[in-house]
DNA sequence: CAAAAACTGTACCGCAGGTACAATAAGGCA
DNA sequence: TGCCTTATTGTACCTGCGGTACAGTTTTTG
């Protein structure tokens, strides 16, 4: 059983790494088993075609993602009880996060699946969204919080506000593949959390 | 000429629909040409490879782009002096265009580049570069101006908040194909719309 | 009306995804 | 020890697609 799963892991880590670099169909399966270090046929006992292979990335991709996100609140939830300094800082230490890899932020499988639709099933597009669901009910969680205790100055949907972490980590992505510039996703990390702190921060008067 | 001209535009029309549906590799020459009704041979009269045809699409798409955002924020100055609200307007003719596409954003040109990187060449990413940056130098300056009347509630690299505009979009575009919510996009615009104006909308005293 | 531009038709190559299936190697357990 | 299952190799082959080559045909234009 365990030597099985660790070929598994070495396909997934090789398919994943190529992909995010070059994109999904210019990563071919010969590059995959020759990196991992098998044979066609064995990439095959393991994953019945390409699209399997996608969804196990996704899959894999959801649960790293969504462990990050619980580590970096629930360190923030460490160093304060309000739930708008919660935000603010879990904010703060996904940029610095993003900040601090090396070439930034590797990518996101879900976008490369968004833009390649047709070319997966449907089991993978359920995937897809299943994934982007699961952050749009971790932040409108976060938000309803803070609502509870601070008012808005300006009235904005929530679930779009929500929406707008995972928008805007894409986007910034997108920008900072298009661009080369590493730095772009960490940018706008911290203009999300300045428009946060505006939305949120009472008015002194 | 027109002849010849008409062709061109037809191949880059059928093609341009078909990946964004469905993605750049996904979209074959074969599927091309039958959609344009044209022949294989006809393609490559017009266009060398499958690299040469997306660079194409992408200096389109630029031109289409930037006449839209000429439009949009040339209708803005047209009802208000104030560069602040010049940007307001702006951002909502702006959304409410998106609104009301039918089936949402078609998508953009410029992600499927960024998320294929390696599957084009350099002069196809640097055209893609271009575009990207041509949005940035333009929103740059409108935040410019609007700083010349506006000191900003919140200390931002202005540069990032001129790309704020394209990640919003290119993000939102992203979120809206992932879960199949066409009116993701334009929500994403209308919470930008009021960043910017708790941004810069002096305080009350 | 001739030359250039805009195509069509056919035949072909190489590569990648994928199938089929037989053979072999490596643990697990009785 | 031997056997059964799981994991993996090897080989051979089919398909579809990107792309080439190139000769022939139609259309436009000077």
């Amino acid at each position: 059983m365990a030597r099985g799963f660790e070929t598994r892991q070495k396909i997934l880590d090789v398919a994943q790494e190529a992909i995010l670099a070059k994109g999904f169909d210019a990563t071919s399966i010969e590059e995959i088993v020759a990196n991992a270090e098998i044979t066609k046929s064995g990439f095959f006992y393991h994953f019945k075609d390409k699209n399997t292979l996608a969804r196990a990335l996704i899959e894999r991709h959801i649960v790293v993602e969504d462990d990050l996100f619980d580590e970096l609140f629930g360190r923030a939830k460490e160093l304060s009880d309000d739930p708008l300094q919660i935000m603010l800082i879990g904010l703060k230490l996904l940029a610095e996060l993003i900040e601090d890899m090396p070439g930034g932020h590797p990518g996101c499988i879900v976008a490369t699946a968004a833009y390649q639709d047709r070319l997966f099933d449907r089991e993978v597009r359920e995937a897809n969204k299943r994934a982007v669901l699961g952050w749009r009910s971790r932040f409108r969680q976060m938000f309803d919080e803070i609502e509870e205790v601070y008012p808005p100055n300006d009235s904005v949907d929530r679930v779009a506000l929500a929406d707008m972490v995972s928008a805007l980590l894409e986007g910034g992505i997108v920008m900072a593949r298009a661009l080369n510039e590493p730095l772009i996703t960490s940018r706008q990390v911290y203009l999300l959390r300045s428009y946060v702190k505006l939305l949120y921060t009472p008015k002194e008067q």
